[in-house]
DNA sequence: ATAATACCCTACTAGTTCTATAGGAGTAAA
DNA sequence: TTTACTCCTATAGAACTAGTAGGGTATTAT
């Protein structure tokens, strides 16, 4: 299941990505316009920021903005920011690898090759789509 | 991320395919063989039982069976009994749709879109995986 | 200056799900 | 009748989810 934070999050960038000139947002406008809680919101775009992916304005007229091009931005970075790693078992995992405790042999694992299988085409397909594609 | 349960699941059902005979296997044997909580899986082997996939027998002598040829055991089947819905959004899921609260239109949505191609890649990899393929 | 606006950050909480565990009832074979 | 199994319900601790609360800090308009 995505988490609603992933689905949240997604949602407010692609509004970001929307924006014609890269002025700041406020997290009020974003949570109107998409129906999101202000407070949720707000954690969300704050652990954005601090990943990378969004910059934000202070003060009055102030708000969070990308500091991408949404073409650049794609969705395996977004999907590891919000919702962790893509592989659905650690022992997959390219970026947050780990054995698994019951396994003796991860050669022989009938869940490792199938995981890797999805693992795979999960990836080719959040790296084959950027903010861009889902503006559309 | 794969429960426990699901992992564990598949784990027995391929222990299971690799009888030669469809003779009953007790829980214990595939607990011991495979390193999973004797009582975790008994209930996750119950499940499995009342789905259908599995027959099992009482007493002495007694045990779990797959009741169809692996071959015909699609990971599909498997991973909606055991993990639920394939989609990783409600409003994506074939088998348990539900509208999103927040979405006022579908085709608008940016994730609707983005989570359609993976429920689609995923869906393919299952069904053409079958319990026979995970023995292998 | 100062008031208004908006982000920054920590802490907390109710509810749910996950991963088991416990214990006893029922059934079949030796 | 003993032994070896499955069947079923109930429970519990830990972790996670989806927020909520509230004050602090920086910026800008007046």
């Amino acid at each position: 299941m995505l988490s609603k934070k992933t689905k949240y999050g997604i949602k407010a960038l692609t509004y970001l990505a929307k924006q014609e000139q890269n002025t700041p947002v406020s997290i009020a406008t974003i949570s109107k316009s998409e129906n999101i809680s202000l407070k949720f919101l707000e954690s969300i775009l704050l652990t954005l920021r601090k990943s990378g992916l969004l910059g934000s304005k202070k003060g009055k007229g102030g708000g969070y903005y990308l500091l991408k091009d949404p073409k650049d931005v794609k969705m395996t970075t977004v999907m590891r920011v919000l919702e962790g790693p893509i592989a659905m078992v650690p022992c997959v995992s390219l970026n947050y690898y780990e054995k698994c405790d019951d396994c003796p042999d991860e050669a022989e694992c009938a869940v490792h090759h199938l995981m890797i299988q999805i693992r795979d085409s999960n990836l080719k397909i959040y790296g084959e789509t950027s903010l861009s594609d889902l503006v559309n």
